[in-house]
RNA sequence: GGGCGGUUAGCUCAGCGGUAGAGCACUGCGCUUACAACGCAGGGGUCGGCGGUUCGAACCCGUCACCGCCCA
C-alpha cells in the first residue's frame, strides 16, 4: 500500500479504515456471444486496469454468463468472467470488476487468476500511459482504447474518475445515477489521502505463515486486563499482509543492501550484494559492498545502494532486545531480557506490541517482556478521543503547574488500567487536595513532644489492626495489577480512618505525650507515606526526611509489610468509638453549636458487649466530644447502641 | 456485518452474589491550637429496559436498546 502524499509504502499496522462518501457507478459491459452485463464499481477510473469480472457462484442472474469473455467499455479489452465467493451478491448489481489494484481483495484475486497486470496509477497519484495493443494490454481496438486512455494520463485520480464517468456517459454505457453510498477507505493512520496499492519494490517479513506461533508468543506474556490479549490475537489472526518494513523515507535506518548493476546499465535486483554481519551497520548510500570501489557506484558493471530505509516500527521493536544490553553486553542482556513490563494504551497493540513481540520471536523465539499493562484513554470531557487538530488535549506543562506533580500522578494512577477515562479537573483538585493533607497531618503528627512507645490502648491498638488490613489490602491490590484500587483504598483508610477520627480521638492523649498514642501515629505515618510513595513520590519523600539529617529517600525504603508491625486488633472499640463521637457530632450539628461545644452529658444504653467497647476508648471519646457526664446502662434486648446527647447551657442562645 | 468493552447519585468514577459507595457539585452549621485550598452534619440513586437462575442479583445467564473501541 502505498501513501501519495508522503511518497512512501505503508504496512498494514499503519492503516485505518475511514468512511466516506462514494458512489457506485454501473457500467455495462459486453459479453462474448450476446447479453451484456451491468458492473458496479466505487472506481471507474481503474476501467483501463480491468483485467476480470467476477459474481457469486450462487447469483443465479449471472449464472449463465461465467466463463465467457466480457469487453471492457472503451478499451474493448476482452477479460474473463469468473465465479468467486468474495463477491457479495448484495452490493451493487452483485457482479464487479477485478483491476490491477484496486483494494486488497484485487490484489488477492490477481494472485490467484494469475492474470496480467495493468498498472495504471503512479506513485505520484497520477493515471500513467499505456501501450494498449503490446503484451499485457490486449485490445480488439487497439487505436480506441489508446485514444481513450490519452484523455487519461497524467490527470490525478479523482480528475480521471469525472473524466470517464464523463466518456462513458457520452458512449452510453453508463446506467442511471450513481448510487451514493458510505464505505470504508483505507487511510494511512497520519495521512489525509487515500492509500493506493502500486507496484513497487519492497522488503517484507513473512508473517503471514506465522501466524499460530505469534499468537502462541502472545500467551506467553502476561496482558492485564487479560481480554486486550484478545486484541491482540485478533489483530493477528485477521492479517492478510506480510509486514511491509521498507520505507521511502529521508531518515531512518538504512537498509543495508546493494545491487550489482549489469552491463546494460539496468539494475540486477536478483544479485543483491550484502554486507558482512561484523560490518554492520552499513549505509548503502555512502559505503561501497565488498568487492567494490566507491567509483563504480551506479554505473554498468558496478552496483547501487538500496535508498529505502526502516519503517520506524522495524527498528524500535528492537527497544527491549538493545536496552538490555544486547549484543554487546550479553550477559546483561541474558539476565535482564525478557524485560518485565511493557506499558501502554489499547490503540497501539497492532503496532508496538505485535512488532516488538514480532521482532523478538524472528531474533531467538523469544518475547519481549513478562508483562504488557494496557492503559486507557484519557478522553475529554465530552468522552471524545483527545487530538492535537482538534485541540482538546491536556498541555502537561499547564496541569504540572496548576496541580503539582503528585496531583498530575494521583490523577493518573486514579484511572483503572484498560478503562477509558473523561478527563475531569476535580481529579486532579483532589490529587491536590490529598497532598496537602498529608502535608497537614505529618505536621500535626511530627509535631507532638514525647517519647513514643508501642501501641497498648485500645483505641491505638484498634487502628494498628485497621492498618495491617490497610497494608495487606494494598499490596493484594498492587500485585493483583490493581493501582487505582490500592491507591483508592490508602487514601480511603488514611483520610477516614487516619485524620478524619484518629487524629481528633487520639489529640489528648498526644498532646500530653501519651507513649502509646504518639507510637501509634508515627508508625501509622510511616507506614502510609510507604503505600502512598509510588503514586505520590514527592510529598511521601519530602514528609519522609522531616527531621532526619541525613536524608533517606522513602523509595528505597522497605515496603511495608505486617511481619514488620507492632501487633494489634480490630476488636470493634475503634467503630464504637466512631458512632459515638458521630452522634455527639451530629447532635452539636443540628443544635447549631460548635464542634468544640460542651457536652453536659451523655446518656449511652445498649448490649453489655459494646459498652465495654466503648468503656476501653472512653477516655478518648469523652476528650474529643468535650463530655462532661456521662451514663452507660446495659441492655442486651437492642444491637446497637443508643445515644442520648445533652448539650450544656449556651452563652448565646443559637439561633434556628 | 463480526468481535470486545461500557451503561451505578447532577458530573467523574469505584464496587462485580449477601442491607447501594467515593470525590466533586448542592443544603445547613462551624475560624475546633494539622488543615477554611478546611472540618462537621445533611439531601440526593427502583445500579439502561425486559426476562431467567438463586433463599438472596448492580453483580451470574439470556435478550433488547444506546454509547465507544477494534476489525471486515
Amino acid at each position: 500500500m502505498w501513501d501519495v502524499d508522503f511518497q512512501s509504502a505503508v504496512a498494514q499496522a499503519e492503516v485505518e479504515d475511514r468512511e466516506r462518501d462514494g458512489a457506485f457507478y454501473k457500467i455495462r459491459f459486453a459479453v462474448e456471444g450476446g447479453r451484456d452485463v451491468l458492473i458496479a464499481t466505487t472506481r471507474p477510473e481503474l476501467l483501463p486496469a480491468c483485467i476480470a469480472i467476477t459474481a457469486h457462484p450462487d447469483d443465479d442472474r449471472y449464472r449463465d454468463v461465467i466463463g465467457k469473455n466480457a469487453i471492457t467499455p472503451l478499451f474493448e479489452a476482452p477479460v474473463p468472467i469468473i465465479a468467486d465467493e468474495g463477491a457479495d451478491p448484495e452490493k451493487g448489481t452483485g457482479i464487479l470488476m477485478i483491476c490491477t489494484f484496486g483494494d486488497a481483495q484485487d490484489v488477492e484475486w490477481w494472485r490467484d487468476l494469475g492474470v496480467p497486470a495493468r498498472e495504471v496509477i503512479a506513485r505520484d497519484g497520477t493515471i500513467l500511459p499505456a501501450p494498449w495493443g503490446e503484451a499485457q494490454w490486449g485490445s480488439t481496438d487497439p487505436g480506441r482504447a489508446k485514444t481513450y486512455h490519452d484523455k487519461l494520463a497524467g490527470l490525478t485520480i479523482n480528475q480521471a474518475r469525472r473524466t470517464i464517468v464523463e466518456l462513458l456517459d457520452a458512449a452510453g454505457v453508463t446506467e442511471g445515477e450513481p448510487e451514493k453510498i458510505r464505505r470504508p477507505v483505507k487511510f494511512f493512520e497520519k495521512g489525509d489521502r487515500p492509500l493506493e496499492f502500486v507496484v513497487s519494490r519492497q522488503w517484507f517479513i513473512p508473517v503471514m505463515d506465522k501466524k499460530k506461533e505469534l499468537i502462541d508468543q502472545g500467551r506467553k506474556i502476561q496482558w492485564h486486563p487479560d481480554m486486550f490479549r484478545k486484541r491482540y490475537e485478533d489483530w493477528v489472526e485477521g492479517l492478510n499482509q506480510d509486514w511491509c518494513i521498507s520505507r521511502q523515507r529521508y531518515f531512518g535506518v538504512p537498509i543495508p543492501v546493494w545491487y550489482a548493476i549489469k552491463q546494460d546499465g539496468s539494475v540486477d535486483y536478483d544479485t543483491k550484494l550484502v554486507p558482512a554481519k561484523e560490518n554492520l551497520p552499513v549505509d548503502p548510500s555512502e559505503q561501497a559492498p565488498p568487492g567494490y570501489d566507491e567509483d563504480q557506484r551506479d554505473k554498468p558493471g558496478g552496483f547501487t545502494g538500496d535508498p529505502d530505509v526502516f519503517d520506524t516500527w522495524a527498528t524500535s521493536a528492537l527497544t527491549p532486545i538493545i536496552t538490555s544490553g544486547w549484543p554487546d553486553d550479553m550477559d546483561r542482556h541474558n539476565k535482564l531480557y525478557p524485560t518485565s513490563l511493557r506499558p501502554n494504551a489499547h490503540d497501539i497493540i497492532r503496532t508496538w506490541d505485535f512488532v516488538t513481540i514480532t521482532r523478538s520471536f524472528l531474533e531467538d523465539g523469544s518475547i519481549p517482556w513478562t508483562d504488557v499493562a494496557i492503559s486507557g484513554w484519557i478522553l475529554d470531557p465530552d468522552r471524545k478521543k483527545m487530538s492535537k487538530s482538534k485541540g482538546n488535549v491536556v498541555v502537561p506543562t499547564k496541569i504540572l503547574d496548576e496541580y503539582g506533580s503528585d496531583a498530575v500522578r494521583y490523577w493518573s494512577a486514579s484511572a483503572k488500567l484498560g478503562v477509558d477515562t473523561a478527563f475531569d479537573n476535580n481529579v486532579l483538585r483532589e490529587g491536590k487536595r490529598l497532598v496537602t493533607k498529608i502535608r497537614n497531618a505529618s505536621k500535626l503528627i511530627l509535631g507532638y513532644e514525647g517519647q513514643p512507645g508501642l501501641p497498648s490502648q485500645a483505641l491505638d491498638v484498634a487502628l494498628i489492626g485497621r492498618l495491617r488490613k490497610l497494608v495487606v489490602d494494598a499490596t493484594e491490590r498492587w500485585e493483583a495489577w490493581d493501582h487505582a484500587g490500592a491507591l483508592a483504598t490508602t487514601e480511603s483508610w488514611f483520610w477516614s480512618d487516619l485524620t478524619d477520627n484518629y487524629l481528633e480521638l487520639s489529640k489528648a492523649r498526644a498532646y500530653a505525650g501519651d507513649p502509646s498514642a504518639l507510637g501509634t501515629l508515627l508508625h501509622s505515618l510511616q507506614v502510609v507515606l510507604r503505600l502512598f510513595a509510588p503514586v505520590l513520590p514527592y510529598i511521601t519523600e519530602e514528609v519522609w526526611n522531616t527531621g532526619r539529617d541525613e536524608p533517606v529517600s522513602i523509595h528505597n525504603s522497605a515496603w511495608p509489610s505486617v511481619d514488620q508491625m507492632p501487633d494489634g486488633e480490630d476488636d470493634g472499640s475503634f467503630d464504637v468509638a466512631v458512632y459515638v463521637l458521630g452522634e455527639i457530632r451530629r447532635a452539636k450539628s443540628e443544635a447549631k453549636v460548635s464542634i468544640k461545644f460542651p457536652v453536659a452529658r451523655l446518656e449511652v444504653r445498649g448490649p453489655s458487649e459494646k459498652l465495654g467497647l466503648l468503656r476501653a476508648v472512653w477516655e478518648d471519646v469523652m476528650a474529643t466530644g468535650n463530655v462532661q457526664d456521662h451514663d452507660f446502662l446495659d441492655d442486651d434486648s437492642i444491637d446497637d447502641l443508643a445515644v442520648a446527647v445533652v448539650l450544656g447551657e449556651t452563652q448565646d442562645t443559637p439561633t434556628v
